[in-house]
RNA sequence: GGUGGGGUGGCCGAGUGGCUAAUGGCAGCAGACUGUAAAUCUGCCGGGCUUCGCCCUACGUAGGUUCGAAUCCUACCCCCACCA
């Protein structure tokens, strides 16, 4: 039910084959976000045929809203959102980070003032397993402390050391839930410690230490740390990863930072860049980003991206996306959306491919090349 | 024809003697966004240049008052409302 098996490697580059409840996930992949149980201003049926094979939700956002017992109650998360596939929640670990400015923090939970109203909320890592598992996801997150990427030593072991034992009592609830209905959800564990080479060995041996799993992650990058600190601390924990889990890099990416990451040994990712950029009219092609407001498309008649097979590219021009922004037409933020979704995965699929045919790095090469040949798109 | 109101940068619209190249908003242009408090945010936006500064041209038109005027005065042109 929970299995992932190597189909092959290429260097440090991975492919392989997740088994979930719900369906198979082959890797490298990209899991599109849907916070509030919905990939934001997509259906369904148009996140799937973008080729998404797994997405995300969100366990602080949807306890606010709708709360889960609503979602329990309408047979859990892929029978209200009507996705069936694999689904992954965040536990709320993000919100941790990205919500510093009203939450407050203690050894045994989070008290979080919400966004919505005001209300006092507390997630705790036996709440934020018991909410997942309510809304029955296939893979639930461990419930971590997540800091900027600035974070001094002190700062990042004192995070690290909390998420371990936080990852203790994460661990312990969902045993316990588990025992309740076996084979619905799996767990996995984040290995946290900011950008120290130290820590981040340290965080994955005491995770290792913890118990057996059957995927890790390896959070907190890309929050403010430079790009080639984000690599070395990948390249620093790759030798000592399991090679039979999956390995998520979460929160992470951009088309390049999927390029890197596959290339040193990462299988999944997630990220909000694909929507946000896409509802903000910024897409990604093989040759870099396309402001889709800019006035060199006014009349440019040809697809977004002549190589991709959207349902954006496929019948929509420049020009006609560039009048849907200026205008204000929510159909150009949904099919942008649609496209940059369709761009990771297709990206990540043909990395895969790669990997299998063993020409994996000589493609990427090719690819960053031309990826960043009109500049510096990042 | 009479009376009243008004003409400000692409548009709308503040400003009634110096702190005004001129508040705002819109439009336009450029950029940012990484486990979603984001259909959001930032910058530029009269012209030119050696652009953390300098120079030119600017508030209907033409004159005038003043050390100094978008702001005051005179004439003219135009617009709107009402009255004939």
């Amino acid at each position: 039910m929970f299995d992932f098996t190597l189909d092959g490697t290429d260097g440090g580059a991975r492919a392989g084959t997740l088994v979930l409840p719900h369906g198979i996930v082959q890797t490298p992949c990209f899991m599109p976000v849907g916070t509030r149980g919905a990939v934001r201003g997509l259906h369904p049926d148009e996140v799937l045929r973008a080729g998404a094979q797994i997405i995300l939700g969100n366990t602080y956002h949807l306890h606010l809203r709708p709360g889960e017992d609503v979602v329990a109650a309408m047979g859990g998360l892929h029978e209200f959102s009507g996705w069936k596939r694999p689904m992954l929640t965040d536990s709320g670990g993000f919100q941790v980070f990205s919500l510093s400015a009203m939450r407050r923090l203690d050894e045994d939970g989070v008290s979080f003032r919400s966004h919505i109203d005001g209300s006092a909320r507390r997630l705790t890592p036996e709440s934020s397993i018991e909410i997942q598992w309510a809304l029955g996801s296939d893979v639930a997150m461990a419930f971590d402390h997540l800091i900027p990427g600035q974070a001094s030593h002190d700062d990042a072991r004192d995070a690290m050391d909390r998420t371990h034992r936080w990852l203790e009592r994460s661990r312990r609830r969902h045993d316990e839930l588990s025992a309740t209905g076996p084979g619905r959800q799996t767990l996995w564990p984040i290995v946290q410690g900011g950008t120290h080479a130290d820590l981040r060995r340290a965080s994955l041996d005491g995770i290792l230490e913890r118990g057996e799993w059957s995927g890790i992650a390896i959070g907190g990058l890309s929050v403010g740390e430079p790009k080639p600190v984000m690599h070395r601390v990948i390249e620093g924990l790759a030798p000592h990863l399991p090679v039979d889990q999956p390995r998520y890099l979460m929160g992470v990416g951009f088309p390049d930072d999927l390029i890197e990451g596959i290339a040193r040994g990462i299988d999944l990712f997630d990220c909000v860049a694909a929507t946000r950029n896409g509802r903000h009219g910024s897409a990604w092609t093989a040759d870099g980003k396309v402001n889709v407001r800019g006035a060199t498309l006014r009349l440019d008649p040809g697809p977004l991206d002549a190589e991709c097979d959207c349902e954006c590219c496929t019948r929509f021009s420049r020009s006609y996306l560039r009048h849907l922004f200026v205008a204000e037409e929510q159909l150009g933020q949904r099919l942008v959306s649609i496209h940059n979704i369709r761009f990771l995965l297709h990206l990540s699929a043909t990395a895969r491919a790669r990997v299998l045919d063993g020409t994996f790095h000589a493609w990427a090469a090719e690819w960053r090349r031309r990826y960043f040949s009109k500049g510096s798109p990042e």
